[in-house]
DNA sequence: GCAAAAATGGAGTTGACAATCCAGAAAACG
DNA sequence: CGTTTTCTGGATTGTCAACTCCATTTTTGC
């Protein structure tokens, strides 16, 4: 679902990447629409998880700039195709499915929230000026990244998404405590 | 298509819209993949004519803001239904249709070359410091504005893309050549 | 060890949708 | 006008994918 979306994925597809039966599924999964539930919570899952060793200790500038370029380098690895598991899936559905438009607010939201922890360990430790906000720089940093994944796989090429995260980082370094 | 996704639009919902039979529709558009091709051209210069007012002055951080505040009001109008046109579309074709993924690079690139010649111009005349780079500041903010567009969807509530704007004009604005 | 329950394979059904076909109407052209 | 070309409506077809069904196997609980 990921390679060929939602809709371009079949059950019949599913069952053979599972070497399963149909009755094997519809056994454990009503319908499709709830295979697709539970595979975005799966890919929520799957990308937190991915990212937790370095979102858990998000507490510096240098901190931050590694946690981008590890995601630079890895849709660099990928060719640039496919997007973030989570856009992507949220793009596809949000009009389509209220139940997985939930889900996937409440994903983005998990997410959004340690990138906050971070920025707000940084400000506690006197990293980052009084004035910042944590949660609206989060937010935009999570937006630059969904924005630059888009563009990077449209064009199949890394930099929009390197200038994405640049501008975000710039932004977020424009609050350096230290050196301003 | 805009309302339901490509897959999720049959060609006999484009018929009854378009109060056309079955044999017109196949005799202007060989197949299926044909029309949503000129969906993709016809959506891109649909949300560059609606840009081209505000898009074609943008020689000033007020214009710039000016733009900016005029799409997240018309987020806010549409209850934030729907992403943006051409970012949807991208999300979905991407992985699936290699020809609609060229048209929609395409139409990025046009979008993205009007804001980096408005950022060019406010830089000849020196608003803009000249050590920014117009070209990646462009693409930060489209970058910016389509990933704020997409978490807005998911969330049904505007300040995501308040936060990824504010970011980037935050960015734009610390070259800034006279404050500064 | 046996009965009841859960799990499984895979063929079969149903419905929907992309695409076709053809007969007839309108336009174009000389 | 007449003929040729283009256009149009709507019924039809073929395919494919979601979902069901039932006979059989495996597991569970006593």
């Amino acid at each position: 679902m990921f390679e060929h979306g939602v809709a371009g994925t079949t059950v019949e597809d599913v069952q053979r990447a599972a070497r399963v039966s149909a009755s094997q599924l519809y056994h454990y999964f009503k319908e499709k629409k709830e295979l697709v539930l539970a595979v975005v919570e799966h890919q929520i899952d799957e990308v937190l998880e991915a990212q937790q060793p370095l979102l858990s200790r998000l507490d510096s500038f240098e901190a931050l700039q590694t946690w981008c370029d590890a995601i630079v380098a890895l849709q660099e690895q990928r060719h640039c195709r496919g997007g973030c598991p989570i856009g992507s899936l949220a793009s596809e559905l949000s009009e389509l499915e209220p139940e997985a438009r939930d889900g996937l607010a409440a994903g983005f939201a998990r997410w959004e929230a340690r990138i906050r922890a971070g920025l707000q360990t940084m400000r506690e430790r006197g990293k980052l000026a009084p004035e910042a906000d944590p949660a609206r720089l989060a937010l935009g940093l999570l937006a630059a990244l969904q924005g630059g994944l888009l563009l990077t796989q449209v064009r199949r090429e890394t930099p929009p998404l390197r200038a994405a995260l640049d501008m975000a980082m710039g932004h977020i370094r424009s609050f350096d405590a230290i050196r301003n």
